[in-house]
DNA sequence: ATTGACTATTTAACACTGTTAAGTCAATAG
DNA sequence: CTATTGACTTAACAGTGTTAAATAGTCAAT
């Protein structure tokens, strides 16, 4: 039918109304039907644009966490980029329904040209001072405690009933800056 | 048929059932009809013994806690037991095939004794000089940094390219270290 | 001994899911 | 004017979690 009415889909469009569905239904919500019709699009044109659902969950979460180094001021100390990475890093988890599920289950990129992602990774501590190891190193603390704070506090129940004997946001405040404060530890 | 040829299911058998099933196909290949089948039963009839397949993962991620729990050894030292926590969930997420992924799905308990279940997992860090409000917020900083770390890691591509230039077993404990000397430095 | 209740399971079915194969129509290139 | 390609549709497959109803086995009480 009316399949030149619409000009046609482009991988963003596929992506972002794949995180509005995320927004409006949820993890178990987001079906390639439901995507689709959303979009005024039978599933499988979705295969047109996309290998996976899998490789449309990666491109998600890889869009999370790009959205969360953007946010990082420049910083002049390393100490302080990897506090405010953190910081970003739990909006950015947030920010998004699902976010931390989905990036603790999404697989990452499937980048052929490795040594050069690591380095732009890297890029904003090796700046600072860090060499590459150490970067890495630190930074992948610092995205496994926000990643898995955010997936321990998105956990419903847990979180009904631990949020009168814990505040969320204090306590990941205190865990990041005792991260942060021991690797400095561990330069000196 | 034969329906008295095996004694009747528990939900004991159930659950580890389920952890074998989880080793020899991962998590999509835990289903409730390949659950029964192994079983020697049709899925239905695990709805007898439990309400829902989210409560089967809960159970079994409550299991994976309780193991990590029960591996710490006594510990004369908070920062200790801190520490020796941390790597046990980390060996716990490792034994089993998926287990972060898992994990960071399941729902959490969905236990009416509030207070009571918090004061029990503070218990350690309590008996070693901690206040409950402190062991609590110390202990979900561990468990969501090894939880993290673990889903992080489980990332089939990410971890293949990363792996040439991170030591993950190294950079673990680093940032458990630095995580639990941060604590010690926050209290003194 | 027979009835009845209770436990634990079966069969059948529903409404979905991701994904593939084959067909279809519009636009573009030669 | 024809052929090719891009972008989609319809139809279908195999599988999913879950519910409802029927059923068989076991036990207690009449």
């Amino acid at each position: 039918m009316a399949r030149t009415s619409q000009l046609p889909l482009d991988l963003d469009r596929v992506v972002s109304a794949a995180f509005a569905q995320l927004e409006e239904d949820g993890l178990e919500g987001l079906s390639m039907r439901r995507l689709g019709s959303r979009l005024g699009v039978q599933a499988p044109a979705l295969y047109w644009h996309i290998g996976d659902k899998a490789e449309l969950l990666g491109l998600m979460a890889r869009e999370i966490y790009a959205g969360a180094y953007a946010a990082v001021p420049q910083e002049t100390d390393w100490r302080a980029w990897l506090l405010a990475f953190g910081r970003a890093l739990r909006i950015a988890f947030a920010g998004h329904r699902d976010a931390a599920r989905l990036c603790a289950i999404a697989r990452g990129p499937s980048d052929p040209d490795i040594g050069e992602h690591a380095r732009r990774i890297a890029a904003p501590l090796v700046a600072l001072g860090l060499n590459q190891a150490r970067a890495l190193s630190c930074e992948a603390s610092v995205i496994s405690f926000a990643l898995g704070w955010a997936s321990f506090e998105a956990n419903g129940p847990m979180h009904d009933y631990l949020d009168e004997m814990l505040n969320f946001d204090e306590s990941f405040e205190r865990g990041l800056k005792a991260l942060v404060r021991g690797f400095e530890e561990m330069t000196s």
